[in-house]
DNA sequence: ATGGCGAGAGGATCTCGA
């Protein structure tokens, strides 16, 4: 009777010009993925690689910047309703948008926000302030959002591992960038707003990452860090089919340091 | 305690990421 999931993946590429050829294989081998949310596109928006994907059939949406930060949305259908950056929202907001990492649209009636967290550097320092501002702005945002619509898919690199089990090796770990304790209770605060980790609540168990540092061969090793996510609104939850880490692209040549993670959703509207 | 690897900018060697 019902249709087919729609699947949204969220991937941070580490700069889109890099890795198109990365990104456009794992299209081609993964036809299913209706949407695609990006980060760290590392590219202005006129400079975005957007015919190689509009060839190929997507449509191609970008909030980007030069060198640093950036995200886009890769969708087979056209996305509804755009807003880019926290001022489509909160408006006395807008200086946070001078770094490009908040883009949402809607794709079959579910708004679908895609959002790169800043690192925040070292702890303490004033772009670890920075972090916590800018999770503190997204609470705020997303508190909009919620009263606004009930389908909601949040979405991106969050650079926070929610608990030790998200880390290979947590020892420590309070004082890790990522890790504090201030940054698990700013997305706290976030997830406490009707959102769910899904990947968790289907894996208990640790043992599964999103990113693993390109030194040291971490990733020959699995010493990764869980700090991609999809965190569904608790209503869309129920519909979530799978929730999935396609490790595939992290072991070719040249990759991005992050996996993409894949969501399938039931019964939405066409 | 530090660097380790990789990308961008710019044209040698920085900053930034996580």
């Amino acid at each position: 009777m019902g249709s087919a999931p729609t699947y949204i993946a969220t991937w941070n590429v580490n700069s889109v010009r890099s890795r198109l050829q990365q990104v456009l294989a794992w299209l081609g081998v993964n036809p299913h993925i209706d949407l695609l949310c990006l980060q760290e596109t590392k590219v202005a928006d006129d400079q975005f690689p957007v015919t190689a994907f509009a060839e190929r059939g997507y449509w191609v949406y970008t909030y980007g910047q030069k060198a640093y930060n950036g995200v886009a949305m890769v969708s087979k259908y056209p996305l509804e309703d755009v807003k880019a950056g926290f001022s489509a929202v909160l408006p006395e907001m807008a200086q946070l948008d001078d770094q490009k990492r908040l883009l949402s649209a809607k794709l079959h009636g579910v708004r679908v926000v895609n959002l790169y967290v800043p690192n925040g550097g070292a702890i303490a320092s004033e772009k670890y302030h920075y972090k916590l501002a800018w999770l503190a702005c997204l609470t705020q945002y997303l508190a909009v959002l919620r009263q606004q619509e009930k389908d909601i898919l949040l979405c991106g690199d969050f650079n926070v591992a929610l608990t030790d089990l998200d880390i290979h090796d947590p020892t420590g770990c309070e004082t890790s960038i990522m890790a504090s304790p201030a940054e698990r209770t700013a997305l706290e605060r976030v997830l406490n707003l009707g959102f769910v980790d899904i990947f968790r609540q289907q894996n208990p168990e640790g043992g599964h990452y999103s990113w693993w540092d390109y030194r040291g061969g971490s990733f020959r090793r699995n010493l990764g860090w869980r700090i991609d996510y999809h965190f569904p609104s608790v209503e869309l939850a129920q519909r979530v089919t799978e929730c999935q880490i396609d490790v595939t692209p992290r072991r070719h040549p040249q990759p991005s340091d992050h996996a993409p993670v894949i969501i399938g959703l039931a019964n939405l509207r066409p």
